[in-house]
This record gives C-alpha cells, sequence and structure tokens, in this order.
DNA sequence: TATTCTGTTCCAGACGATAGAACGGAGTTT
DNA sequence: AAACTCCGTTCTATCGTCTGGAACAGAATA
C-alpha cells in the first residue's frame, strides 16, 4: 500500500509519510483528537494510528491528555516552526525592511511565501498598533486566487502552473461577493497584477479587509514571496492606494535586492518561472 | 535496533522515531545540511537520511535546494507550529490578559510553556514599541534554571523533578556571570519563588535583559506556563520592580482562572505537583 | 443489564525497510 | 592531466519490523 506520491520513486518511506499524514490531520478544527477520529480522518487502521500516536509522543511531538485521552500538536512543533521560518534567509532579509514599512505606514505588514503549487504561508508580519485593524496569523496557509500576496505569486506562476491551478482548485471557493471565482475574469486580473507589478485585494477574501501586495523575487528571479500592507476598507482609499502602492513595491525591491536579485532588465517577464517545487501535491 | 523510547512500550515505529530525530536535527546551525553531514549528525546510515529526507521532502516538511544539495525545514512546520501554539488554549486563554499587560506596561511580554521535563518554549509575545527593548522569538527553547519563568517552573516542579533536572543538567550552564551554576543555591533561590509567588531575572541569563515573571496554574493547579515582563536593566529599578511585580502576578492569576484553576488555599503549596510529561528525554 | 462506543493488546505472516558496498560526478590536489 | 576524495545516489539480498484483523477491557450510554 505504497503512498501515491507525486515526484518521488522507491525511496519512500511508508510509515514516515502515513506519520506525516497524521500530523497535518491535526491542522483541522478542533486540532484534538482521539485514536477512532483520527483513524477515520485519515483511513489508516485503528492499530495503525495507535502505534504513530504512541510514536510520536514519545519523540515530543505530541501531546497527550490521559482524561479525555486525546492527543494534540505540541510545543516542540512550535520550535521546529519557528526555525523552520527564521532559518529562511528570506525571513531575515525581510525583517528590517518590514519593521520599517511598518512604522512608516502604521498598518499591518505580511510577508506571506509560496508554500507549493498550491498554496501560500503567512511566515511573518507587523502588526498595526491602530484599534482597528487586519491581524493576519504567522502559519496561516491560503488559497492562491484571493488575497493581495497570493493573486500576487499566482500571477507571478508559469502559465501551466497557473492552469493547474485553477484545474485544481475547480470550483473557486467564494471567500466574499468580491471573490473572482471566473477563471477567465482570474487570468485578466492576473495579467494586470503582472503588468501594474503589484497587486490589490478589495475585501475579496475577507469582508472590510483590504491589502496591496508587490513581489520579491529571489536570486534566480523567481517570485518566491510578497509583501502587502493590509488595512480596514475605511482606511483604503485613493490617497492610501498612492502612497501604499509605492511604499510596499519599494520595499519589496529591497527585500529582493537583499536576496541577491539583479534586476537586469527592468521588465520582469524573465522573471515569470515555475518556482521549484517538490512538494506532494496537497490541498488548502 | 530499536530506540530507547523512555515511558513507551513496544508499540514504537522506529522509521519514525528515525524521521522526527532527523527533523531536530535542523534545529541547529546553520539549519541547512546535506545527506552525508546528516547521516554523521545523526548517527543513521547515509542510505537511511537520504530516503527519510527524500520522504519528507514528498510530504512537503523539508525543502529541497538542487544547486546545493542541501535540505532546509519547510514552511509546512511554520503551519504546524502555528497550530501547535494557536491551538493551545493556554494561548487563547492568555491573549487578551498580553494585550493588556503589554499596553499597560509599555515593555515586552511572554508567555512561556513548559516543554518538557528539562525546557520550556516560548509559545506567545508581546513586543515593546519602545526603541531599546528585550525581544524574545516564539518558539525559543530555554534551559530551566536561568530566565525568570524558566526558574519560575522549575520552582513549581515536583521535588524529585527538580532533582532530575540539576542530574541532568549538571553541570549547569553558564550564560552570564549572574547565572546561578550552584545546585544548592539554585534550590535556595526556587524555595525564595515558591515562597514569594513570583521570579525574577537580574540579567542571569542574557546580560542587560531583565523580567519579572509569575505563575499561570491550569485547572489542576499545576504550573504550565508563564507570564514574564522583560526590559532592559536600565529601566528595572525599585519603582519598577514592584509595580510589574503586582502586574504580572495579576495578569498570571487572571490567566490561571481562564484555564479554570480555582485557588482553594490560599497557599500554593497544593499545586507544587508534578507537571505530566511523556515525552522523550532530549536536550535543550 | 445489555449495548456500543472507546483505547488497547495480541499474533503470525508478508513485504518493506535495512545495511553495505558500488557507482558516477564534481571539486581538489598532485 | 591524472589521481584522489568527497559527495549524492543506486542497487540488491536478507532480515526483521511493521501490518491488519480480530479479540480484549473499560467507560459511557441506553
Amino acid at each position: 500500500m505504497s503512498q501515491t506520491s507525486a515526484v518521488p520513486a522507491r525511496y519512500y518511506i511508508d510509515a514516515v509519510g502515513r506519520a506525516v499524514q497524521l500530523l497535518r490531520a491535526f491542522l483541522s478544527p478542533p486540532h484534538r483528537f482521539g485514536v477512532t477520529e483520527l483513524s477515520q480522518m485519515t483511513g489508516l487502521t485503528k492499530n495503525q494510528v495507535f502505534r504513530l500516536l504512541r510514536t510520536l509522543t514519545a519523540e515530543g511531538l505530541l501531546n497527550w491528555d490521559p482524561e479525555t485521552k486525546t492527543y494534540t500538536l505540541s510545543y516542540a512543533l512550535t520550535e521546529l516552526g519557528a526555525v523552520a521560518s527564521r532559518g529562511s534567509s528570506l525571513v531575515q532579509a525581510a525583517a528590517p525592511v518590514l519593521d520599517r514599512l511598518a512604522q512608516e505606514t502604521g498598518e499591518t505588514v505580511n510577508l506571506i511565501a509560496r508554500a507549493d503549487e498550491f498554496s501560500a504561508i503567512c511566515i511573518d508580519k507587523r502588526d498595526s498598533a491602530r484599534l482597528l485593524q487586519i491581524t493576519a496569523k504567522i502559519g496561516a496557509r491560503f488559497q492562491l486566487h484571493a488575497g493581495a500576496v497570493p493573486k500576487l505569486l499566482l500571477a507571478f506562476s508559469a502559465p501551466e502552473s497557473i492552469e493547474r491551478y485553477l484545474a485544481h482548485r475547480q470550483p473557486l471557493q467564494r471567500f466574499t461577493p468580491h471573490t473572482i471565482t471566473d477563471p477567465g475574469a482570474l487570468r485578466a486580473e492576473l495579467a494586470a497584477i503582472r503588468e501594474r507589478g503589484y497587486s490589490v485585494s478589495d475585501e475579496d477574501l475577507d469582508l472590510g479587509a483590504c491589502a496591496i501586495a508587490a513581489p520579491i523575487f529571489d536570486h534566480h528571479g523567481v517570485v518566491v514571496a510578497g509583501v502587502s500592507i493590509a488595512m480596514p476598507a475605511s482606511r483604503f482609499g485613493e490617497a492610501e492606494r498612492a502612497r501604499y502602492r509605492e511604499a510596499v513595491v519599494t520595499a519589496a525591491a529591497e527585500i529582493s535586492r537583499r536576496l541577491g536579485h539583479r534586476p537586469d532588465t527592468l521588465n520582469g517577464a524573465a522573471s515569470v518561472t515555475q518556482p521549484m517545487i517538490i512538494s506532494r501535491v496537497q490541498d488548502r
């Protein structure tokens, strides 16, 4: 019963794959499960789940609550997750730029990276100090057809990748009445984003939330992430739009530069390359 | 070649244990390694490492850089780590209290939880807005004999647990000239902390950094975490000490209450219980 | 008391993982 | 240029670990 791994071949250790599958199960609320429940969620044998849970608990990745006989993810994963972000040169390169951007604008600033072919993850942020604010969560995962950075990341993907996305997400989930759910309309929006060089979210992911984002290029010229300034719709007028557009584009360029990006051509067309993804296909 | 798992029994899946072991290897700098290097670090066969890496990469927990032929932790772990913290009732219960505490004091506020028998992990924080500030990192792991919250957590452990800690960490690492490295002196300090009900770090973990912390009890009356207010030594005079002591104790009590703690006796002595830890023993 | 969920234990046999050596390519040294 | 050394990768026969299914026990429900 070998896993249907997309890229890899015969060097795949089933037991380990199942362990990761089990860990992923904890991503869905209420993030706290018992043996049978996990068995049903994952399709694994109750026995298998039991032994996997025992093993992962012994290794410190899971907590076990003997009262409710349930398991939860442990803080050891918080540690691993922190290293995963912090170890990334992206977060390091972006930190001072994010600081400055947050201070200058007074709004929430997010750094969101491509996670795999079909999603992106927020890997750093600076929260606005204002009372009414948009606050993203580090570690939050996004689909790519709504939200300023997600659309941006999709826009700068290879055409085939975009089509694969459309095929995979079909039908495109509607988050708000403003979400673009028509493939044709989305393609047009993506083209416009490439043209402009920045991306705007006008309550298409969450009602009342707006954002403006610009692309971050790595030293290959591949778009690996985006910075965004996010704010309530009430503060996103024409004036802010113009001001923040410039600020966010400048900030993204600065981060790109720190990553070793050297824009040889002013046109970013050469950068529209397929980001290297070898992760197994996974939803959400 | 079964793993020497402390508590568990025969329901241990070796391959999974090795996978976790491999993940943990990435915690040490530079957080980026090749096959042979990891093989040496973990003592696993080069072949084993190779297949584990392939599997974990296929599952999306690792990134592979084909240029340098090295692997790093992926953002999927950031996601898992975020859920591990956020899903915790502790972080949820503490959030508004941390907000208020940070706002009232203007200093950095940390929430640090016991991770296993020998260490604690920072699971949430609010950074001070001041220019000169102490800033902890979510996911950072601490030993228990230095720092306000760490000492606090150790102080409220069962006596046997304290002795196990002393035996395990021997000799106690000296972080600064103010670090308590003598076991007897540490026992005295811990007794004083229990007596006072709060804990102080006077540059014993990092020169120039001071903090004051109070214990958080869960609904069993077990100390599972601590809140601290951290600031530069230059801002930690007698006046602040008195003011923050009250603030942090009140905040911790409030969080405890939200966790279902009902202090039947005013004396916390009944709370000095062994926290339930079944994780495998691991250093750092 | 009977029922139906749990989580846990047991076991024999299949088949997947293991170790170790060999391969080929890149980078260094002679 | 040739020899050397390191790396990641591939291969294979053998062994032993993990697997699945069914049975057990305890708690909660009816």
